[in-house]
DNA sequence: AGATTAAAGGATCTTTTTATCCTTTTTTAA
DNA sequence: TTAAAAAAGGATAAAAAGATCCTTTAATCT
């Protein structure tokens, strides 16, 4: 479904969220181990997820990374597009150029219903809400 | 959503499905130019699906490729499987080893209810019903 | 100021996926 | 019975994704 740089940075943002909403900042070393993932890889999906201004990072001793207040409000829909572009979003079932109702291909009606449910999904899920659950002990990053 | 490989070989059967039940047996060539696809990379996809006796191949002159009448009922489930195996149905939204509900991942509920949907469809859209509605005109497989 | 810590950036390497090419096998028809 | 057609199979190449390593930059504390 998403690209292993893409799993990577929902994990990672998701655990960012839940530190920083207990006030604590987050190296990268810590992140990579919680949520069990190749250090120096994560590093680069951090590095967009700064850029994209998702989370914030902070240098030097005592430095790691949060989220600022009101990106707590971000949509995985969001992280999805900064890391694996919208493909999932518009693309067609069977990859033809583009997807088109007015000439569909065999899978179309079929399969815009399940990615309109997906996106759907995607864009009412927030970081807050996700890291909420992770709070309570009700959900895991890594096995 | 799947690999190249997968999204020709769904593009690919359906076609001979649709030739098929025009009493035509159709060439790689045909193949490969009517769904635009690369054409030997498409002999390989084909040749996954002649091994597991979803579509039949003959050689020689006047040789191609149909599927056998029992075979029009197979589901794309089936296809995908097979090409791409069924990660799709049983992975992790986020990556982890392996999805359980015992100890979910911050997606699980959420992204269950969309895997299921996707795999029911898939496990109801038959090559047959696809064909129908290629043979009305009412979809393509390449644009 | 100097030492240390941690992220950013650049270069490189590995693996997987996607794609092509060439030879072999099977079948058909002249 | 030979030539041609078409799929199968094997080898290789190119591109993309996944992963690592090393240097640079910025911040903090002594
Ligand atoms: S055209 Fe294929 S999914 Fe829309
Ligand atoms: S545990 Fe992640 S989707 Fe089920």
């Amino acid at each position: 479904m998403f690209s292993k740089s893409c799993e990577y940075g929902l994990r990672a943002i998701i655990f960012i969220a839940q530190q920083t909403s207990k006030n604590n900042k987050v190296s990268l070393n810590t992140i990579s181990k919680e949520i069990d993932s190749p250090q120096a890889f994560t590093a680069k999906v951090l590095q967009q997820l700064t850029k994209n201004n998702l989370v914030k990072s902070i240098k030097g001793p005592y430095g790691g990374f949060i989220i600022e207040e009101e990106k707590m409000n971000t949509k995985l829909s969001e992280v999805i597009r900064v890391l694996d572009g919208d493909a999932i979003y518009t693309g067609c079932g069977l990859g033809l150029k583009q997807c088109d109702a007015n000439s569909p291909c065999p899978l179309h009606h079929r399969f815009v219903e399940i990615r309109n449910d997906l996106r759907n999904m995607l864009e009412s899920t927030s970081l807050q809400i996700l890291a909420n659950d992770l709070n309570g002990d009700l959900t895991i990053l890594k096995r």
